[in-house]
DNA sequence: TCCCGCATGTAATTCGTTACATGATTGG
DNA sequence: CCAATCATGTAACGAATTACATGCGGGA
């Protein structure tokens, strides 16, 4: 349930449509929570419909702004600061334990896969941090600076992993 | 889709009824890819109906044993090879995106309990390992470690990035 | 004999994806 | 005027969770 807490926390720096709302997941939110369309308008009408925002203009074109209301920020900060579970499902980790089921070759290869993969994910992120590194707005960017710094990390760790792992099943096998 | 494929994978090593399957996913796949018996069941029903597994014998009270087709072995190392997308919501990141929505402590207190979190986990792990570590049973174990340490060095990146995280924004704030 | 573990399933609900459907406005 | 963008929604499906429902069999 955590699209709706996505949904509140976009709203708190300033009132958006549907339509704002699909531009930042597609941007900012991409690599950390994304959404499609469908379900951005769906939540909309529900979180609208519970009191935790409310219309707050209409334009153009049957355009609506949603605001947060008090209840809205109220949810969204004991969101904040309830405790997480941490459990998550990784089809990478899936594959690597049936990997016996591959010729000791195709493992390799496919870790190998893994790391370039990483790499490139990493790399990507790199130059996300970049180009974010010139404008300053506000706590957004802030935090979301936090979020790039493990998307960093992460990557990085996953990169060496494959190639110790690769590393492993070679020892293994001569 | 890939529930589908853990069945596969712990199939290939014997034949096993749902039950069978279930003490797996709760103990050997537990950290990789929970499942629900609800999912478990219905998933070897549509299994069996596709021809990709079959009932191999049946005991008492009603127990099937299913057993890998050659067509379930072959998509199994069909998927084992496929490219993988990566892409994965992180509640986790969600929160600290929004993380300005609190006061600074408070901030500060909720990645302390993240490294927190990230030590537990990463403690549990290391005593799964040790557990391990004295029966040698197969590829799936082998192949398991390698899981294992991803979860390890997971941890440990997750434990150092909260606490650098928390040291940023106290910088920031004084 | 009686309880625990084995063993199977169904139902209801939520979340997420993909695809479809439709229309208004504005800038070039 | 016409195309790109703005803008909203529905439908169908698959995946996952939780709860419910039922019954056999074997060992103490």
């Amino acid at each position: 349930m955590s699209l709706r807490h996505a949904v509140l926390g976009l709203l708190v720096d300033k009132p958006a449509s549907g339509y704002d709302l699909m531009k930042l997941f597609n941007t900012s939110l991409a690599n950390v929570w994304p959404a499609t369309q469908s379900q951005v308008y769906g939540e909309l009408a529900r979180l609208a419909a519970g009191g935790l925002i409310d219309v707050a203009a209409e334009g153009p074109r049957g355009r609506k702004e949603y605001a947060l209301t008090d209840d809205g920020l109220a949810e969204l900060r004991r969101w904040l600061a309830e405790a997480q579970p941490g459990q998550q499902r990784s089809a990478a980790l899936l594959r690597v334990f049936f990997l016996g089921v591959l010729t000791p070759e195709q493992a390799v290869h496919h870790l190998a896969e893994v790391a370039e993969q990483a790499a490139s994910d990493h790399a990507r992120l790199r130059q996300l941090q970049d180009s974010l590194d010139w404008d300053e707005e506000g706590m957004l960017t802030a935090n979301g600076r936090l979020a790039l710094e493990y998307g960093l990390r992460l990557h990085a760790m996953r990169e060496e992993w494959a190639q110790w792992a690769a590393q492993q099943l070679t020892a293994t096998t001569e």
